[in-house]
DNA sequence: TTGCCCATTGACCGTGCGGTCAAGAAACCC
DNA sequence: GGGTTTCTTGACCGCACGGTCAATGGGCAA
Protein backbone atom coordinates (compact mmCIF):
# COMPACT_ATOMS: atom_id res chain seq x y z
CA UNK A 1 0.00 0.00 0.00
CA UNK A 2 1.10 3.15 -1.02
CA UNK A 3 2.64 5.55 2.13
CA UNK A 4 0.45 8.27 0.76
CA UNK A 5 -3.12 7.28 1.53
CA UNK A 6 -2.63 5.34 4.69
CA UNK A 7 -5.37 5.97 7.09
CA UNK A 8 -3.09 7.10 9.92
CA UNK A 9 -4.07 6.81 13.86
CA UNK A 10 -3.32 9.62 16.30
CA UNK A 11 -0.35 7.51 17.21
CA UNK A 12 0.85 7.68 13.32
CA UNK A 13 0.81 11.10 13.05
CA UNK A 14 2.46 12.05 15.69
CA UNK A 15 5.21 9.91 14.75
CA UNK A 16 5.26 10.84 11.46
CA UNK A 17 5.32 14.35 12.50
CA UNK A 18 8.34 13.67 14.35
CA UNK A 19 9.73 12.15 11.64
CA UNK A 20 9.43 15.32 9.96
CA UNK A 21 10.21 17.65 12.35
CA UNK A 22 13.75 15.73 12.64
CA UNK A 23 14.33 15.61 9.19
CA UNK A 24 14.13 19.37 9.13
CA UNK A 25 16.14 20.31 11.65
CA UNK A 26 18.97 18.22 10.24
CA UNK A 27 18.51 18.61 6.75
CA UNK A 28 18.98 22.63 7.53
CA UNK A 29 21.71 21.66 9.52
CA UNK A 30 24.12 19.66 7.44
CA UNK A 31 22.14 19.62 3.96
CA UNK A 32 19.82 17.29 2.31
CA UNK A 33 21.95 14.65 1.06
CA UNK A 34 24.20 14.16 3.59
CA UNK A 35 21.71 13.81 6.11
CA UNK A 36 21.17 9.91 5.79
CA UNK A 37 17.90 8.09 6.43
CA UNK A 38 19.26 5.96 8.70
CA UNK A 39 20.61 8.98 10.54
CA UNK A 40 17.09 10.39 10.99
CA UNK A 41 15.46 6.96 12.29
CA UNK A 42 18.22 6.88 14.63
CA UNK A 43 17.57 10.23 15.83
CA UNK A 44 14.06 9.34 16.16
CA UNK A 45 14.83 6.05 17.76
CA UNK A 46 12.93 3.96 15.74
CA UNK A 47 13.58 1.14 13.01
CA UNK A 48 14.23 1.91 9.25
CA UNK A 49 11.16 0.59 8.11
CA UNK A 50 9.40 3.42 10.31
CA UNK A 51 10.39 5.58 7.83
CA UNK A 52 9.21 3.82 4.76
CA UNK A 53 6.04 3.32 6.04
CA UNK A 54 4.85 7.07 6.68
CA UNK A 55 7.00 8.39 3.73
CA UNK A 56 7.97 6.33 -0.06
CA UNK A 57 11.20 8.11 -0.07
CA UNK A 58 13.74 10.31 1.09
CA UNK A 59 12.75 12.34 -1.51
CA UNK A 60 9.23 12.54 -1.05
CA UNK A 61 9.88 13.54 2.46
CA UNK A 62 11.45 16.84 1.33
CA UNK A 63 8.77 17.28 -1.25
CA UNK A 64 6.20 17.25 1.51
CA UNK A 65 8.56 19.22 3.62
CA UNK A 66 8.53 21.97 0.49
CA UNK A 67 4.85 21.74 -0.23
CA UNK A 68 3.68 22.58 3.35
CA UNK A 69 6.20 25.46 3.89
CA UNK A 70 4.92 26.51 0.78
CA UNK A 71 1.10 26.84 1.73
CA UNK A 72 1.58 27.50 5.24
CA UNK A 73 3.47 30.34 4.61
CA UNK A 74 0.66 31.99 1.59
CA UNK A 75 -1.55 31.12 4.46
CA UNK A 76 0.28 33.44 6.46
CA UNK A 77 0.43 36.09 4.26
CA UNK A 78 -3.35 36.04 3.30
CA UNK A 79 -4.65 36.01 6.61
CA UNK A 80 -2.38 39.26 7.44
CA UNK A 81 -3.69 41.38 4.63
CA UNK A 82 -7.20 40.19 4.24
CA UNK A 83 -9.92 43.11 5.10
CA UNK A 84 -7.05 46.00 4.07
CA UNK A 85 -8.83 47.76 1.54
CA UNK A 86 -5.23 49.64 0.74
CA UNK A 87 -2.85 48.08 -1.50
CA UNK A 88 0.00 49.58 -0.20
CA UNK A 89 -0.76 48.37 3.14
CA UNK A 90 -1.40 45.01 1.82
CA UNK A 91 2.23 45.23 0.70
CA UNK A 92 3.45 46.51 3.99
CA UNK A 93 1.60 43.60 5.76
CA UNK A 94 2.69 41.22 3.72
CA UNK A 95 5.96 41.83 3.86
CA UNK A 96 5.81 41.74 7.64
CA UNK A 97 3.95 38.76 7.51
CA UNK A 98 6.78 36.94 5.59
CA UNK A 99 9.61 38.05 7.48
CA UNK A 100 7.82 36.67 10.54
CA UNK A 101 7.13 33.79 9.15
CA UNK A 102 10.72 33.24 7.70
CA UNK A 103 11.58 34.61 11.30
CA UNK A 104 9.73 31.19 12.49
CA UNK A 105 10.86 28.64 9.96
CA UNK A 106 14.48 29.71 8.89
CA UNK A 107 15.13 25.83 8.67
CA UNK A 108 11.95 25.35 6.17
CA UNK A 109 13.04 28.45 4.25
CA UNK A 110 17.13 26.95 3.80
CA UNK A 111 15.43 24.25 2.51
CA UNK A 112 13.39 26.41 -0.38
CA UNK A 113 16.81 28.11 -1.22
CA UNK A 114 18.36 24.25 -1.63
CA UNK A 115 15.39 23.11 -3.62
CA UNK A 116 16.01 26.21 -6.04
CA UNK A 117 19.47 24.49 -6.73
CA UNK A 118 18.30 20.41 -7.81
CA UNK A 119 16.21 20.38 -10.79
CA UNK A 120 14.10 17.31 -9.48
CA UNK A 121 12.96 20.04 -6.46
CA UNK A 122 12.90 23.33 -8.60
CA UNK A 123 9.36 22.23 -10.87
CA UNK A 124 7.82 22.49 -7.29
CA UNK A 125 8.67 26.18 -6.43
CA UNK A 126 8.45 26.93 -9.92
CA UNK A 127 4.63 27.80 -9.95
CA UNK A 128 4.50 28.83 -5.96
CA UNK A 129 7.33 31.99 -6.93
CA UNK A 130 5.16 32.91 -9.96
CA UNK A 131 1.78 33.18 -8.05
CA UNK A 132 3.52 35.23 -5.29
CA UNK A 133 5.19 37.75 -7.92
CA UNK A 134 1.87 38.09 -9.76
CA UNK A 135 0.25 38.70 -6.10
CA UNK A 136 2.59 41.40 -5.15
CA UNK A 137 2.78 42.65 -8.46
CA UNK A 138 -1.41 42.82 -8.22
CA UNK A 139 -0.59 44.83 -5.45
CA UNK A 140 1.11 47.64 -6.94
CA UNK A 141 -0.15 48.21 -10.23
CA UNK A 142 -3.57 48.57 -8.30
CA UNK A 143 -1.50 51.64 -6.26
CA UNK A 144 -0.17 53.24 -9.69
CA UNK A 145 -3.83 52.96 -11.38
CA UNK A 146 -4.84 54.91 -7.88
CA UNK A 147 -2.21 57.36 -7.88
CA UNK A 148 -0.45 56.64 -5.08
CA UNK A 149 2.49 55.65 -6.93
CA UNK A 150 4.32 56.77 -9.97
CA UNK A 151 4.02 53.78 -12.58
CA UNK A 152 6.71 51.37 -13.25
CA UNK A 153 7.94 47.97 -13.82
CA UNK A 154 5.52 45.98 -11.34
CA UNK A 155 7.00 42.65 -12.21
CA UNK A 156 10.72 44.14 -11.41
CA UNK A 157 9.07 45.89 -8.44
CA UNK A 158 7.53 42.53 -6.74
CA UNK A 159 11.05 40.52 -7.26
CA UNK A 160 13.14 43.02 -5.30
CA UNK A 161 10.59 43.10 -2.63
CA UNK A 162 10.69 39.61 -2.64
CA UNK A 163 14.41 39.49 -2.89
CA UNK A 164 14.16 41.83 0.12
CA UNK A 165 12.56 40.13 2.24
CA UNK A 166 13.87 36.98 1.98
CA UNK A 167 17.52 38.03 1.93
CA UNK A 168 16.59 39.82 5.19
CA UNK A 169 15.23 36.63 6.53
CA UNK A 170 18.45 34.37 5.39
CA UNK A 171 20.76 36.64 6.28
CA UNK A 172 19.51 37.37 9.96
CA UNK A 173 19.14 33.09 10.38
CA UNK A 174 22.53 32.61 9.08
CA UNK A 175 23.56 34.95 12.55
CA UNK A 176 24.12 38.27 11.13
CA UNK A 177 21.95 40.16 13.94
CA UNK A 178 18.60 40.54 14.82
CA UNK A 179 15.81 41.42 12.19
CA UNK A 180 14.98 45.66 11.66
CA UNK A 181 11.50 45.03 10.41
CA UNK A 182 10.40 48.96 10.23
CA UNK A 183 14.29 49.82 8.44
CA UNK A 184 13.46 46.80 5.72
CA UNK A 185 9.21 48.30 5.23
CA UNK A 186 11.03 51.69 5.06
CA UNK A 187 13.21 50.58 2.39
CA UNK A 188 10.72 48.90 0.63
CA UNK A 189 8.32 51.49 0.54
CA UNK A 190 10.65 54.04 -0.28
CA UNK A 191 11.78 51.36 -3.29
CA UNK A 192 7.87 51.29 -4.60
CA UNK A 193 7.82 55.04 -4.42
CA UNK A 194 11.10 55.31 -6.55
CA UNK A 195 13.38 57.73 -6.67
CA UNK A 196 11.89 60.40 -8.93
CA UNK A 197 11.93 63.42 -6.20
CA UNK A 198 15.13 63.75 -7.03
CA UNK A 199 16.92 61.95 -9.47
CA UNK A 200 19.47 64.37 -10.67
CA UNK A 201 20.60 63.95 -6.86
CA UNK A 202 20.38 60.04 -6.51
CA UNK A 203 21.56 58.20 -9.86
CA UNK A 204 23.71 58.47 -12.57
CA UNK A 205 22.48 60.27 -15.67
CA UNK A 206 20.94 58.03 -17.99
CA UNK A 207 21.10 57.74 -21.77
CA UNK A 208 17.73 58.15 -23.13
CA UNK A 209 19.18 56.95 -26.04
CA UNK A 210 21.25 54.41 -25.36
CA UNK A 211 24.23 53.95 -27.92
CA UNK A 212 23.91 50.63 -28.54
CA UNK B 1 52.01 14.75 -4.54
CA UNK B 2 48.82 17.23 -4.04
CA UNK B 3 47.18 18.51 -6.87
CA UNK B 4 47.37 22.01 -4.83
CA UNK B 5 50.95 22.79 -5.67
CA UNK B 6 51.65 20.87 -9.14
CA UNK B 7 53.14 22.31 -11.56
CA UNK B 8 50.84 22.71 -14.76
CA UNK B 9 52.04 22.89 -18.34
CA UNK B 10 49.41 24.74 -20.89
CA UNK B 11 47.51 21.77 -21.63
CA UNK B 12 47.31 21.10 -18.39
CA UNK B 13 45.68 24.47 -17.48
CA UNK B 14 43.22 23.99 -20.35
CA UNK B 15 42.19 20.07 -18.95
CA UNK B 16 41.92 21.69 -15.65
CA UNK B 17 39.80 23.99 -17.31
CA UNK B 18 37.59 22.29 -19.22
CA UNK B 19 36.63 20.08 -16.19
CA UNK B 20 35.66 22.90 -14.28
CA UNK B 21 33.71 24.57 -16.88
CA UNK B 22 31.78 20.90 -17.47
CA UNK B 23 31.55 21.01 -13.68
CA UNK B 24 29.73 24.01 -13.38
CA UNK B 25 27.32 23.58 -16.24
CA UNK B 26 26.24 20.04 -14.50
CA UNK B 27 26.43 21.69 -10.97
CA UNK B 28 23.99 24.13 -11.89
CA UNK B 29 21.66 21.95 -14.06
CA UNK B 30 20.97 19.07 -11.90
CA UNK B 31 22.98 19.78 -8.10
CA UNK B 32 25.97 19.32 -7.02
CA UNK B 33 25.42 16.15 -5.39
CA UNK B 34 23.75 14.58 -8.12
CA UNK B 35 26.11 14.84 -10.21
CA UNK B 36 29.11 12.56 -10.19
CA UNK B 37 33.07 12.36 -10.87
CA UNK B 38 32.13 9.59 -13.36
CA UNK B 39 29.77 11.54 -14.83
CA UNK B 40 32.27 14.81 -15.42
CA UNK B 41 35.16 12.81 -16.73
CA UNK B 42 32.84 10.96 -18.98
CA UNK B 43 31.52 13.71 -20.33
CA UNK B 44 34.85 15.73 -20.67
CA UNK B 45 35.96 12.23 -22.12
CA UNK B 46 38.69 11.50 -20.37
CA UNK B 47 39.76 8.43 -17.27
CA UNK B 48 38.42 8.91 -13.90
CA UNK B 49 42.10 9.58 -12.84
CA UNK B 50 42.64 13.11 -14.46
CA UNK B 51 40.03 14.62 -12.29
CA UNK B 52 42.11 13.32 -9.11
CA UNK B 53 45.32 14.74 -10.99
CA UNK B 54 43.55 17.83 -11.14
CA UNK B 55 41.54 17.86 -7.72
CA UNK B 56 41.87 16.14 -4.39
CA UNK B 57 37.99 15.62 -4.00
CA UNK B 58 34.87 16.72 -5.49
CA UNK B 59 34.50 18.79 -2.60
CA UNK B 60 37.86 20.43 -3.46
CA UNK B 61 36.69 21.33 -6.84
CA UNK B 62 33.29 23.61 -5.66
CA UNK B 63 35.58 25.07 -3.16
CA UNK B 64 37.64 26.07 -5.95
CA UNK B 65 34.66 27.05 -8.60
CA UNK B 66 33.15 29.20 -5.13
CA UNK B 67 36.39 31.08 -4.14
CA UNK B 68 37.11 32.08 -8.27
CA UNK B 69 33.64 32.80 -8.21
CA UNK B 70 33.57 34.88 -5.19
CA UNK B 71 37.16 36.66 -6.56
CA UNK B 72 35.50 37.39 -9.69
CA UNK B 73 32.72 38.98 -8.84
CA UNK B 74 34.31 41.41 -6.19
CA UNK B 75 37.23 42.38 -8.92
CA UNK B 76 34.03 42.94 -11.14
CA UNK B 77 32.17 45.15 -8.54
CA UNK B 78 35.68 47.07 -7.58
CA UNK B 79 36.60 47.89 -10.90
CA UNK B 80 33.00 49.55 -11.94
CA UNK B 81 33.08 51.59 -8.84
CA UNK B 82 36.49 52.82 -8.89
CA UNK B 83 36.90 56.72 -9.17
CA UNK B 84 33.69 57.15 -8.73
CA UNK B 85 33.36 59.76 -5.86
CA UNK B 86 29.67 60.01 -5.26
CA UNK B 87 28.98 57.65 -3.03
CA UNK B 88 25.34 57.20 -4.24
CA UNK B 89 26.85 56.39 -7.56
CA UNK B 90 28.88 54.29 -6.48
CA UNK B 91 26.18 51.87 -4.87
CA UNK B 92 24.04 52.16 -8.26
CA UNK B 93 27.26 51.06 -9.92
CA UNK B 94 28.20 48.47 -8.49
CA UNK B 95 24.09 46.99 -8.44
CA UNK B 96 24.87 47.43 -12.38
CA UNK B 97 27.99 45.12 -11.94
CA UNK B 98 26.81 42.80 -9.86
CA UNK B 99 23.44 42.08 -12.16
CA UNK B 100 26.00 42.02 -14.89
CA UNK B 101 28.09 39.55 -14.04
CA UNK B 102 25.74 37.27 -12.30
CA UNK B 103 23.37 37.24 -15.79
CA UNK B 104 26.67 36.39 -17.39
CA UNK B 105 27.34 33.71 -14.49
CA UNK B 106 24.01 32.26 -13.72
CA UNK B 107 25.64 28.96 -13.07
CA UNK B 108 27.95 30.20 -10.21
CA UNK B 109 25.16 32.32 -8.76
CA UNK B 110 22.99 28.78 -8.03
CA UNK B 111 26.51 27.10 -6.68
CA UNK B 112 26.74 30.05 -4.75
CA UNK B 113 23.24 29.60 -3.53
CA UNK B 114 23.32 25.69 -3.09
CA UNK B 115 26.90 26.01 -0.99
CA UNK B 116 24.41 28.12 1.43
CA UNK B 117 22.58 25.29 2.09
CA UNK B 118 25.07 23.00 3.17
CA UNK B 119 27.28 23.85 6.39
CA UNK B 120 30.64 22.79 4.89
CA UNK B 121 30.81 25.03 1.91
CA UNK B 122 29.06 28.11 3.93
CA UNK B 123 31.51 28.73 5.66
CA UNK B 124 33.59 29.30 2.72
CA UNK B 125 30.65 32.37 2.08
CA UNK B 126 30.56 33.75 5.19
CA UNK B 127 33.43 35.97 5.25
CA UNK B 128 32.45 37.17 1.74
CA UNK B 129 29.49 37.74 2.60
CA UNK B 130 30.32 40.22 5.65
CA UNK B 131 32.37 42.04 3.47
CA UNK B 132 30.32 42.61 0.33
CA UNK B 133 27.42 43.85 3.19
CA UNK B 134 29.96 46.17 4.76
CA UNK B 135 31.34 47.36 1.67
CA UNK B 136 27.92 49.04 0.87
CA UNK B 137 27.15 50.26 4.24
CA UNK B 138 30.27 51.95 3.75
CA UNK B 139 29.04 53.67 1.13
CA UNK B 140 25.82 54.39 2.48
CA UNK B 141 26.96 55.98 5.47
CA UNK B 142 29.34 58.30 3.64
CA UNK B 143 25.76 59.35 1.53
CA UNK B 144 23.64 59.91 5.39
CA UNK B 145 26.64 61.87 6.61
CA UNK B 146 26.90 64.01 3.71
CA UNK B 147 23.11 64.32 3.44
CA UNK B 148 22.44 63.14 0.29
CA UNK B 149 19.92 60.29 1.83
CA UNK B 150 18.34 60.49 5.37
CA UNK B 151 19.80 58.67 8.01
CA UNK B 152 18.63 55.10 8.49
CA UNK B 153 19.94 51.60 9.56
CA UNK B 154 22.81 51.59 7.37
CA UNK B 155 23.22 47.45 7.52
CA UNK B 156 19.72 46.42 6.48
CA UNK B 157 19.50 48.64 3.68
CA UNK B 158 22.54 46.70 2.34
CA UNK B 159 21.22 43.88 2.77
CA UNK B 160 18.05 44.46 0.93
CA UNK B 161 20.26 46.04 -1.82
CA UNK B 162 21.68 42.78 -2.08
CA UNK B 163 18.49 40.91 -1.46
CA UNK B 164 17.12 43.31 -4.86
CA UNK B 165 20.55 42.43 -7.05
CA UNK B 166 20.26 38.79 -6.36
CA UNK B 167 16.65 37.94 -6.72
CA UNK B 168 16.55 39.31 -9.89
CA UNK B 169 19.38 37.86 -11.25
CA UNK B 170 17.84 34.48 -9.70
CA UNK B 171 14.61 35.27 -11.47
CA UNK B 172 15.39 35.91 -14.37
CA UNK B 173 18.01 33.06 -14.53
CA UNK B 174 15.30 30.86 -13.97
CA UNK B 175 13.48 31.77 -16.87
CA UNK B 176 10.86 34.80 -15.85
CA UNK B 177 12.29 37.07 -18.47
CA UNK B 178 14.92 39.63 -19.22
CA UNK B 179 16.37 42.02 -16.32
CA UNK B 180 14.46 45.32 -16.44
CA UNK B 181 17.82 47.09 -15.00
CA UNK B 182 16.76 50.65 -14.65
CA UNK B 183 13.75 49.47 -12.88
CA UNK B 184 16.03 47.74 -10.04
CA UNK B 185 17.63 50.88 -9.56
CA UNK B 186 14.68 53.14 -9.63
CA UNK B 187 13.56 50.47 -6.77
CA UNK B 188 17.30 50.56 -5.05
CA UNK B 189 17.52 54.39 -4.99
CA UNK B 190 14.33 55.13 -3.52
CA UNK B 191 14.54 52.69 -1.39
CA UNK B 192 17.58 54.13 0.16
CA UNK B 193 15.56 57.84 0.14
CA UNK B 194 12.87 55.73 2.17
CA UNK B 195 9.73 56.72 2.65
CA UNK B 196 9.74 59.99 4.51
CA UNK B 197 8.53 62.42 1.59
CA UNK B 198 5.05 60.60 2.17
CA UNK B 199 4.77 58.20 5.24
CA UNK B 200 1.12 58.32 5.86
CA UNK B 201 0.39 57.87 2.37
CA UNK B 202 2.36 55.05 2.16
CA UNK B 203 3.09 53.08 5.68
CA UNK B 204 0.44 51.80 8.05
CA UNK B 205 0.84 53.83 11.31
CA UNK B 206 3.50 52.69 13.28
CA UNK B 207 3.18 52.36 17.44
CA UNK B 208 6.00 54.77 18.45
CA UNK B 209 5.53 52.96 21.80
CA UNK B 210 4.34 48.88 21.27
CA UNK B 211 2.36 47.64 23.19
CA UNK B 212 4.71 44.91 23.72
C1' DT C 1 68.03 8.07 -28.39
C1' DT C 2 67.71 8.32 -24.00
C1' DG C 3 65.51 10.04 -19.81
C1' DC C 4 62.38 12.60 -17.53
C1' DC C 5 58.14 14.12 -15.98
C1' DC C 6 53.60 15.77 -16.97
C1' DA C 7 49.48 13.53 -18.11
C1' DT C 8 46.31 9.66 -18.72
C1' DT C 9 44.11 5.14 -18.33
C1' DG C 10 40.42 2.28 -16.34
C1' DA C 11 39.96 -1.76 -13.54
C1' DC C 12 39.43 -2.01 -8.92
C1' DC C 13 38.14 -1.15 -3.89
C1' DG C 14 35.50 -0.40 0.28
C1' DT C 15 31.85 1.82 1.98
C1' DG C 16 27.55 3.76 2.94
C1' DC C 17 23.55 4.70 0.83
C1' DG C 18 18.33 4.28 -0.27
C1' DG C 19 15.20 0.96 -0.06
C1' DT C 20 12.90 -4.02 1.06
C1' DC C 21 10.64 -7.41 3.65
C1' DA C 22 9.30 -11.34 6.57
C1' DA C 23 8.42 -11.46 11.04
C1' DG C 24 6.25 -9.81 14.94
C1' DA C 25 4.29 -6.36 18.58
C1' DA C 26 0.60 -3.12 19.92
C1' DA C 27 -3.65 -1.18 19.71
C1' DC C 28 -8.35 -1.56 18.71
C1' DC C 29 -12.88 -3.68 17.78
C1' DC C 30 -16.39 -7.13 18.53
C1' DG D 1 -10.44 -14.10 23.64
C1' DG D 2 -10.02 -13.92 18.77
C1' DG D 3 -9.34 -11.37 14.71
C1' DT D 4 -8.00 -7.39 12.17
C1' DT D 5 -5.38 -3.49 11.21
C1' DT D 6 -1.81 -0.26 12.39
C1' DC D 7 2.75 0.07 13.41
C1' DT D 8 7.64 -1.51 14.28
C1' DT D 9 11.89 -4.15 13.83
C1' DG D 10 16.55 -4.64 11.85
C1' DA D 11 19.02 -7.80 8.98
C1' DC D 12 19.62 -7.72 4.38
C1' DC D 13 20.24 -6.30 -0.68
C1' DG D 14 22.11 -4.24 -4.76
C1' DC D 15 24.40 -0.72 -6.31
C1' DA D 16 26.63 3.49 -7.45
C1' DC D 17 29.57 6.47 -5.45
C1' DG D 18 34.12 8.79 -4.29
C1' DG D 19 38.56 7.67 -4.47
C1' DT D 20 43.17 4.71 -5.56
C1' DC D 21 46.92 3.06 -8.17
C1' DA D 22 50.13 0.43 -11.10
C1' DA D 23 50.91 0.71 -15.67
C1' DT D 24 51.44 3.42 -19.88
C1' DG D 25 51.58 7.33 -23.14
C1' DG D 26 53.70 11.18 -25.07
C1' DG D 27 56.10 15.57 -25.52
C1' DC D 28 60.42 17.66 -25.02
C1' DA D 29 65.16 18.81 -23.55
C1' DA D 30 69.90 17.45 -24.02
Amino acid sequence: MAPDDRKLTSRGQERRDELIQFAVTRFAEQGYHPTSVAEIVDGVGVGKGVFYWYFSSKEDLLREILSDGLLQIRRHQQAAIRDEPNPLHRIEKGVRASLEWLSDHTEVMLLFDFAWTEKTFAADLHKGLEISLEDTARHLREAMRAGLIPSGDAKTIAIAIRGTTEEVARVSAAGFGEVNVDAVVDMVMGGVLGPERGRDRLTVPRRTDPER
